[in-house]
DNA sequence: GTAGTTTTCCAAAACGTTTTGGAAACAATT
DNA sequence: AATTGTTTCCAAAACGTTTTGGAAAACTAC
């Protein structure tokens, strides 16, 4: 049925050892040899088996990527964009992407064990990082290849590309302090995670930088979806001195506090500015178009994914880690200029 | 380093066959034994190699996905809930998936072929399928295991869940009727895609049942993101007689075609109404909410899986061919009720 | 004590590759 | 004619499992 190199041996009366060096081109082959065993193979429709491939090689030349899914619909543009960034570039390099979900919590750390114990992936690609990171504890403790897109709370001791969130929420802030706004709130993200510290901090100091301050009271934490930042803008809104300015965390939340904003008959723009973080492609036909941040994060997942290919093959990082200085893109959502 | 059966074996005196046996339960093993193996095994750290367990059962426990992507900012909440029902799917049954990512065209199916020839997969889930697929076309041909979310054009002899595209679409012409809409645009998927035809058709059926007839020239193509609504729908409303209710054959496209309209000056609902398809959660936070027709992209992803995977295993079906209904959802994109 | 049965074990083959370490055949050099 | 070198090949081992087909040892029944 499927074609061996033994078949292909038996049919030309040569060893299963001469048929393997005449494919890979050894120069131990004559050339004759090479000639007909290639075009028996091709006659015979032969194609290597991976699976023995890979276990000869002691190699699953397969990455891993688990992604932190949060609820049962998991929906975020964000990642399909990463994910296209890492899958094309890993087919590219000749890698395999193995992609699996789990929500943050004992069954994501098991599966990563369950990959790692059964030699399934020769690294992983670790993103959304947390301050305390199990995932990347153990695998740093299990020396096993990993890259990380975010950093974690402390020892930052493996290869990792990140965005310079902090800079990028200062951006914002100068931003909106330039065009008059004071009474500024925040939608923030878990601070379990670690950007959700760099760019809140971020916009404080920017804030702070221009002698206004950010009221705590003024900061309320979003699940990132679109759904959790019209709540939480909800909650901004409903203040005694609700804010003038919102500055949401990601783009998915600053669409929800868009509607928020639209639902109470405001004007967002005129009455309450907005703000994102991402800048992913739909922040550019929203109504009004959403001022933000922006991220390659196509990029960066092909960045990411070829520096886990480049560890795992020892070949030397040019470097290890990687700080991205995001732009800022103005657009509608905090006014005309 | 890595600890094997053999190591396991030569610690405890007996042979690498009887830690195999002992270690799956087999009833030709001592109770001793077993006891001793377990205890051995666990302490050495023993965790089987999946490669060569799939070596020798010839199997990859495997399935494959490859997302179509168009153009390098791929970025689809709907793929994202889909990818997720999928995976989680997977992992409860014991398998492992494989993703990659390309647009459409002859490196897609040399991705196809690849795995199919490396035995890399057990088989497929193909999505977003097109009239003329050569993807399934190959499948078939091979006799390699596939279910596909969607139809082809013609010989839908093979597995597969679709969704009533026209029934949805009938749903949505009603509403609109019912609402007193007769000037109706619509923007269309590419024509190539199965989906496509079914929803336009379903339109201009529903439409047609109620007296009212689709004008050709009101049938706009997009290419099923934001951006390209944005586009479409502009086209729309530069016409002298502009349509006054949009018909987006995805929400994606449906939110564009509301951006488009809003920086028109007009008003979404009540100067034209928008609707979207697929529901995609972010559907329920737009502004104004968008009425549209559900589809359970999530569970769809889990029941393609669990298809797939009983005929990988050979296990009989209970059903082939699932036809879901969509069903409305009325929010408030067509102005209140 | 013998024949049969049950329990417990294992060597070897198999999965499909790649690598190792020669060996045979022939040619070139002394 | 003996030595060295080159070309071409391959048997065997290895990767880490599982399965096959016994076989030895220990009981059971008469």
């Amino acid at each position: 049925m499927v074609v061996t190199l033994k078949d292909i041996a038996n049919r030309i009366g040569k060893s299963v050892t001469t048929v393997s060096r005449a494919l890979h081109d050894y120069n131990d082959v004559s050339p004759e040899t090479k000639e007909l065993v290639h075009q028996v193979a091709e006659e015979m429709g032969y194609s290597p088996n991976t699976l023995a491939q890979r276990l000869q090689k002691r190699q699953s030349d397969t990455i891993g990527l688990i992604l932190p899914t949060f609820g049962p619909r998991f929906s975020d543009p964000f990642f399909s964009e990463l994910l296209a960034g890492i899958g094309n570039k890993a087919v590219s390099l000749g890698y395999d992407l193995l992609v699996s979900t789990s929500s943050p919590g004992e069954r994501e750390l098991q599966i990563y064990k369950k990959m790692v114990n059964g030699r399934r992936v020769d690294g992983f690609i670790v993103v959304r990082t947390r301050k305390e990171d199990r995932r990347v504890e153990y695998l740093l403790e299990k020396d096993f290849p990993f890259v990380a897109f975010g950093r974690v709370g402390i020892n930052n001791e493996f290869p990792y590309v990140d965005e310079d969130g902090a800079y990028g929420m200062r951006s914002i802030a100068k931003h909106l302090v330039t065009l008059g706004f004071t009474n500024i709130g925040c939608i923030a993200p878990d601070p379990q995670l670690t950007f959700a510290s760099s760019r809140v901090d971020g916009l404080r100091a920017g804030l702070t930088d221009h002698g206004i301050t950010l009221d705590e009271d003024y900061v309320c934490i979003g699940d990132l979806t679109q759904s959790g930042g019209y709540k939480q803008a909800n909650c901004l809104l409903d203040k005694l001195h609700p804010p003038s300015a919102i500055v949401a965390c990601n783009d998915l939340m600053a669409f929800g506090a868009m509607s928020a904003i639209q639902d109470r008959g405001l004007i967002v723009g005129e009455d309450v500015a907005v703000t994102g973080f991402d800048d992913i492609p739909m922040a550019e036909h929203t109504h009004p178009p959403l001022t933000t941040v922006h991220q390659p994060v196509y990029q960066i997942g092909g960045m990411v994914c070829e520096m886990l290919i480049k560890r795992i093959q020892g070949v030397p990082m040019d470097d290890e880690h990687l700080v991205l200085k995001p732009s800022l893109i103005v657009r509608k959502s905090c006014g005309e200029k």
